[in-house]
Formats: structure tokens, C-alpha cells, sequence
DNA sequence: ATGTAAAGCATTTTT
DNA sequence: TGCTTTACAT
């Protein structure tokens, strides 16, 4: 049961208030999740029923988190309840209303941007258009813009200004229609076509506005213009819309989100009631007060300031560095110091900086010095080649009309069917206007066909054939991937080829194989408690069409790794809604951050600015901020400047010489310079030097004769087989295979144990 | 059809 | 600098 006491004044009449259009201005670590799920609990104890009630977050994660919440508010009570992120919601909704969707089956699939672009790469070649003269990830660019303004081709194309819009507009008609033929949509198309749905069937619109009587939007700020249109379509008929969202922490522009949608919240309800949350709960005064100095240069901002009754904390600690290289030094020496005086653990830290490549530099030094690290970007585990190839074959089997899926798995494993092959094979398909999988089952009619490709083009025919069959009888996800490896050979393939690499894609699939046995287990579970049928909250279809649903909805599996204590290495864009208790705000930097490009443009500035002020509001307690006089960049040498936003940090609340360290002794260095008066950030820490050597692993004299071939035990990443050897001596850098990881450790630091 | 060398090119990202 | 894509030879 909620307990409206536990919320502050604030909170309590977000939550209290009922009917009418509700803008909730939520600070960062303002309760804004809490405020949700109690408003959730709320309106349910009032007698709303929850089926009347949709809640709609961006991220699978935060859709969860809300679930999880609201269930332990009010239990059983929630039943009917949607809570979900704007994709799966349309979906849904696209799905059970198939029969006003033109030109796709119920069975459709989801491309993920890399499917996109192989179709958006043969739309080129068939228009005769030069990757060269138009990227195609440009183009791609456009037409995501294009629909996210929920223009057709042929509203774009009243647009269409220049050369390349002509072009693009004729890419964009061409693919609309490859992707109908394939019986696929593009994550855009999922809210486009929702939006359409809706506009040219009122009966069905009438339908949703009157089951979602109260509709919630999270993180309005991130929404672009179709999702707005299509949260103000729902929300049209009752006006219960509850916005929830901050203007500072809009970050992505760039993929087309538009803050003016809640900046305009007002005028399109001006009977709204509008609520600031600014009392944070998360962070100490200073970096509250970092914070907002930073956001407070950016002008058209909805006026509001953070506080907190939480203490006055620590200064915040700024380092210069040499370079990248001391840079990542300085911060593994810090979170050892602190582990050591404030008996941290590694899951306390993050590590965020600007851009992914910039990670590169802290983990090898991490990896060094044995301190375990999370990346929390990179590739995706759906994204890896074999998990995409596994999931080709699972999407042919599915939709055989999939081209996308159909070429990435003709030749894999190789069975002599190339290019050449696949083209005449595309080519008949869509001369014949029939699914791919059909297609080649008439290989005796392709015409062109070699006579060399005939043979295995029809033994690939029948297994596939084997496979449908099997797919349609076996409701288990896990074993049809079975098959699927056995039978075509891929698995066969991987043992036995004996590089690491391989050994790691096998592990990556037998990790593909729990996620699809979880799945499994979840769909008999559901049998079980659902044998009627009744409708389900959290829209669950067992077997292969549900599986693939879930697997293009949802980018990474939560709990892959059971977070085992790590570091966290991100971007401060996927460290938004998170929280640490020491944060290092790594690369500093003019160029880097603010990055070059946005560095003449006010409005890219404002939103680097909004970048910086969602980094500072992830620390809880401690926070360091560094940058390097000299940065390696792309193979060149950078000389940047410290960032501009370091100027805007008012400087009595940053140090220079981290106060948990003892005070310097006077015989070995002058007193450090530490009035903050007239910093200059040009300037060279004296202390910078002198710090170096602190925390550094002693070298122990001793041999590191490793070999190739050798097992040997490490302190985190545990038991290992050497498998190359580069350098000699302490130096050496020994690549290992952990579990399926490939880590390479310099043989000094590594702290190996033969066994 | 397939393997290898040279060339290009590189914010930020969820769904 | 380090990875991905493309061009070319076999």
C-alpha cells in the first residue's frame, strides 16, 4: 500500500490531482518515478480502473522499473494496467488492428537501423545511386526525419528542396514499399503508421480514447513531433494527459526529439496545472550547486532551481592531466585510494564521458591494474554477428517474405551461394511477387540460375522447408535454435575452428540459448496461469512470433551478467536516469565536450550544456572532473583548451588537490596553489606530477615466463588459457581467454597464478 | 566465390 | 589510432 506521506507538498498534489491536464516539471533526482507510480497507485484507489489507465516511458528499463513499482503499490489491483514504451505500445495496438493496416500480414517484424540499411543500400543500387556521392546512413537520416514528422513520401517530396532531397525522396518511396513487401517495419513506421491508424479511422481512435482515460508520458522532453501527435490524439477526448519531464535533461535532439513539445505543454492545454519538483534527494549542495550554475547559461529554459536538504558534501575535484594516458591513471589511482580510505566498492563509481572512443584508454589502463569494468555501450549482444545470424534464420522462419533476414543467411554457413546468386534469386521474388522462402523452392524456374548453384540453392530449400515445419509444430524457442544450428552446420562450423574468436561466438550462443529457454519457461508459466485466454498486462505471446517481438523491442538483455562489482564505463547519454555515489566527468575538454561540432551553434551548445548538467546530477557524493592538456584523437595529437563549462562551475566549490588525500609534505614540493581566486584552466597543476607516483603498483622484480597454452588463474576474471604472447619480460602483453572474453593484460600488472 | 590488402573514416542512441 | 568497408586478385 502507498502512503501519501511519504511525499513531499509537491509531489503530493502531482499525485492527488485528478482530471485535467497535468505538467510536472521533474528536476534531476526529484522523486519523479515515485511521483509516477503513487500518481498510478493513486488514481486506481480512487476508482479508476487500471485498464483505463496508460503509462509511457522511452526505454524498456524505465517501463519495468514502473511495473515493478506500481505492482508493489498496489498488487493484484493493477491488472489491465499498460504500462509500456511508445514502440511496444503501438505495436500492440498495430497488431490487433492489423485489418486497417494495407499491405501487412499480422506476422510483420521490426527492422533494427542495420536492417535499415541494408534495404535503404539495395533501394540504392536499384535507383543506380552512388553510395559515394549519398551516404546511405544520410539518407537513412532523412527519411527517419521525414517520418518523424509523419510525412509520406509524397509529402516529403512537396518539400523536397535541393538535389538531394529529390534523390532521398525517391530512396524513401522505394523503400516504403520494399519494406511493405518484406512485411517489415522500421522503428519510425511503428508510430507513423499508429498516428495514421488513428487519423483515418475515427472509429478506432474513438476505442483507445476511451479506454485510456488517464495517460502518462514519461520523459516528455525526449518525445518528437509523431509521438506527440500521437500522445494529443489519445489524450483529445478527456485531457487527463500527465506529462512528466525536464527541459534541461533534453539530450536528444539530434534523433530528432523536440523540446518544444513540453516548453509548449501550456499553450496546447492552457487549463493546465503545472508543478515544478526542484528538491533533489540524490546529490550533496555542491554539486547541486555545480549543476545548476552550468544549466543556468542556457536561456529558454523553463525557469526552475534545484535544492536540497541533503549536506553541503564534498568540493568537487578537478585534475589536469598530461594526457589521455594520465588521465586514465589518475582516475584508477583514485578509485583505489578511495576503496582504500572510504572502504568503496567498484559498483560505487561511473566513469562518463563524452564519446565512446574515449573509453578505449580507461580500460586498458583498468585492465592492467585488475580493476574490473562495465561498458555499458558498444556492441549490443543482439548486434553481434552470430546472435544476428541465429536471429535471421528465426525471422525467415517466421515471415518468409524477410529479404533482409533471407541475405544474411543464404551463404551461412558457406555453402556456395554467393552474390551473384542472391541477386538473380531477389530478382525473381520480386518479379514474381512472392516470398523469398517460396522463391527458391522454384529454383528450377530462376532464370540465369548456374547450373553450380542449383545443387546446394535447393538443398538449402529443403532444409529451411525442414525447419518451417518444425518451426510450426515446436512450440519451444530453444529447441528450434537447436535445430537451426545442428542442421544448417553453423554450430559444427564454430568447434572447429579453434581460434578464440570462435570460442567466444559459441559462448555467445549458449547465452542466446538461456535467453531463449527464459523465454521458454515464461511462455509455460503463462500457460499455466492463463489457460482461458484472459487478457494479459504485460502483452505476452509465447512461441517464435513473440519471442522475435520481444527480442526488436528490446536492444539489451538486463541481466545478462549478474552485475558482478564492477566499474561503470558509459556515455553521459546512457547515464541518464542513473545515479553514483562518486562520478568522474572525464575529458574536459573544448572540442570533446563541448564537441567540436556543436561548438559555433547556440542551440547545439545549449543542449551540450543540458549534457553537462544531466553528467553532474549522476553524482551522488563525490565527483571529479578532468581533462588532459594533450589528447591523442583519431591518430593525431589534439592541444585542447579546458572545456567551457568548467568556467561555469563556480570555482570556490572545486579543488584541485582531493582533500581525502594527506596534506603535502613541505620538504618534498611548495605548498600546492589552492585559492580558487584567478584559475586559469590553461594553466599546469603542479601537483599533477607529484601525484603520479602515488598508487602505482610496485614493481616486484620476477620472471613472466608465460607461454602460449598455459592456464593460468587471475583475481577477477578467474581461470584462463593463454592464448598470445606480445613482447618479452614484464611488459609482455599475454592475451587470455576467460569464459569465452578475450582480455589482454601486461604481464606486470596481470597478477597471474599458473595452474 | 572467397580471401587478403589497401583505403576510408570516426559524436551522442533507444526503439 | 583502430576498426569497417571496399577493391582486387586468385
Amino acid at each position: 500500500m502507498y502512503r501519501l506521506d511519504d511525499l513531499n507538498p509537491v509531489q503530493r498534489q502531482a499525485v492527488e490531482h485528478r482530471d485535467g491536464p497535468l505538467l510536472i516539471l521533474a528536476g534531476a533526482g526529484s522523486g519523479k518515478t515515485r511521483v509516477l507510480t503513487y500518481r498510478i497507485a493513486h488514481l486506481i484507489a480512487q476508482g479508476i480502473d487500471p485498464w483505463n489507465i496508460l503509462a509511457i516511458t522511452f526505454t524498456n528499463k524505465a517501463a519495468q522499473e514502473m511495473r515493478e513499482r506500481v505492482g508493489t503499490l498496489v498488487g493484484s489491483e493493477g491488472r489491465g494496467l499498460w504500462v509500456a514504451t511508445f514502440h511496444s505500445a503501438c505495436v500492440r495496438i498495430l497488431r490487433s488492428e492489423i485489418e486497417h493496416l494495407p499491405g501487412y500480414s499480422r506476422s510483420f517484424v521490426i527492422y533494427d537501423s542495420s536492417d535499415q540499411q541494408a534495404v535503404i543500400k539495395s533501394c540504392m543500387k536499384e535507383l543506380n545511386l552512388d553510395e559515394k556521392k549519398f551516404a546511405p546512413r544520410a539518407i537513412g537520416g532523412v527519411i527517419s526525419d521525414a517520418k518523424n514528422k509523419l510525412q509520406s513520401p509524397e509529402e516529403f517530396s512537396q518539400r523536397a528542396a535541393d538535389y538531394f532531397e529529390q534523390k532521398v525522396e525517391k530512396v524513401y518511396e522505394l523503400y516504403q514499399k520494399r519494406l511493405k513487401g518484406n512485411n517489415a517495419l522500421d522503428f519510425d513506421d511503428i508510430i507513423m503508421l499508429t498516428v495514421r491508424l488513428f487519423r483515418e479511422n475515427p472509429e478506432v481512435l474513438a476505442y483507445y480514447q476511451e479506454k485510456f482515460r488517464y495517460i502518462l508520458v514519461d520523459e516528455y522532453q525526449d518525445t518528437n513531433h509523431a509521438q506527440y501527435a500521437l500522445v494529443n490524439l489519445l489524450a483529445k477526448k478527456y485531457r487527463n494527459l500527465c506529462v512528466v519531464g525536464d527541459d534541461d535533461q533534453s539530450i536528444y535532439m539530434f534523433r530528432g526529439a523536440d523540446v518544444q513539445n513540453i516548453l509548449d505543454f501550456e499553450r496546447d492545454y492552457p487549463e493546465a496545472k503545472v508543478l515544478k519538483l526542484e528538491q533533489n534527494y540524490r546529490s550533496t549542495k555542491h554539486i547541486l550547486d555545480a549543476a545548476n550554475s552550468v544549466v543556468s547559461n542556457n536561456t529558454e529554459r523553463k525557469e526552475k532551481s534545484l535544492w536540497t536538504e541533503n549536506e553541503e558534501g564534498n568540493p568537487l575535484v578537478y585534475y589536469v592531466a598530461e594526457n589521455e594516458h594520465d588521465e586514465s591513471r589518475y582516475i584508477a589511482e583514485r578509485i583505489q585510494r578511495l576503496r582504500d580510505v572510504e572502504g568503496r566498492k567498484f559498483n560505487d563509481f561511473a566513469i562518463l564521458y563524452r564519446t565512446n572512443a574515449q573509453s578505449r584508454v580507461i580500460e586498458e589502463r583498468f585492465m592492467k591494474q585488475g580493476v574490473p569494468y562495465r561498458i555499458f555501450s558498444g556492441l549490443k549482444f543482439y548486434e553481434r554477428m552470430e546472435i544476428k545470424d541465429m536471429l535471421a534464420y528465426l525471422r525467415i522462419l517466421h515471415n518468409p517474405s524477410d529479404q533482409v533476414a533471407f541475405s544474411r543467411i543464404l551463404n551461412v554457413p558457406k555453402r556456395g551461394l554467393g552474390n551473384s546468386t542472391l541477386e538473380k534469386i531477389i530478382e525473381y521474388t520480386e518479379e514474381q511477387g512472392m516470398p523469398v522462402l517460396d522463391a527458391i523452392m522454384e529454383a528450377d524456374y530462376i532464370p540465369d540460375l548456374t547450373t553450380r548453384a542449383k545443387k546446394p540453392l535447393l538443398a538449402f530449400a529443403d532444409l529451411m522447408q525442414e525447419l518451417k515445419q518444425l518451426a510450426l509444430e515446436e512450440s519451444s524457442v530453444t529447441h528450434l535454435v537447436e535445430e537451426v544450428l545442428k542442421r544448417t552446420g553453423y554450430w559444427e562450423q564454430l568447434k572447429t575452428d579453434k581460434s578464440p574468436e570462435a570460442e567466444a561466438r559459441l559462448e555467445n550462443l549458449r547465452e542466446f540459448l538461456s535467453v531463449t529457454a527464459e523465454y521458454d519457461e515464461k511462455a509455460l508459466d503463462q500457460d499455466e496461469n492463463l489457460p482461458e485466454g484472459e487478457e494479459d498486462e504485460e502483452y505476452f505471446t509465447p512461441g517464435l512470433a513473440g519471442f522475435l517481438e520481444q527480442v526488436s523491442l528490446v536492444a539489451e538483455i538486463d541481466a545478462l551478467d549478474p552485475a558482478e562489482e564492477s566499474v561503470a564505463l558509459m556515455t553521459i547519454h546512457s547515464a541518464k536516469g542513473l545515479e553514483f555515489p562518486v562520478v568522474f566527468l572525464v575529458g574536459m575538454e573544448e572540442g570533446i565536450f563541448p564537441s567540436s561540432r556543436s561548438m559555433m551553434d547556440p542551440t547545439l551548445l545549449a543542449e551540450e550544456r543540458r549534457l553537462c548538467y544531466v553528467a553532474i546530477t549522476r553524482a551522488r557524493e563525490r565527483l571529479y572532473l578532468s581533462y588532459a592538456d594533450q589528447r591523442m584523437l583519431y591518430g593525431r595529437t589534439q592541444y585542447n583548451r579546458p572545456s567551457e563549462f568548467m568556467e561555469e562551475i563556480p570555482p570556490q566549490l572545486m579543488v584541485d588537490r582531493d582533500p581525502i588525500d594527506p596534506p603535502p609534505t613541505r620538504m618534498k614540493k611548495p605548498q600546492p596553489q589552492t585559492g580558487m581566486g584567478n584559475r586559469n584552466f590553461g594553466g599546469r597543476s603542479s601537483w599533477g606530477t607529484w601525484d603520479k607516483e602515488i598508487g602505482n603498483p610496485v614493481k616486484e622484480p620476477g620472471t613472466f615466463d608465460y607461454h602460449v597454452g598455459e592456464k593460468v588463474e587471475h583475481a577477477k576474471f578467474g581461470k584462463g588459457i593463454i592464448v598470445a604472447i606480445k613482447g618479452e619480460g614484464s611488459q609482455a602483453e599475454i592475451s587470455i581467454v576467460f569464459g569465452g572474453q578475450i582480455k589482454k593484460l601486461i604481464a606486470e600488472y596481470a597478477k597471474l597464478t599458473k595452474i
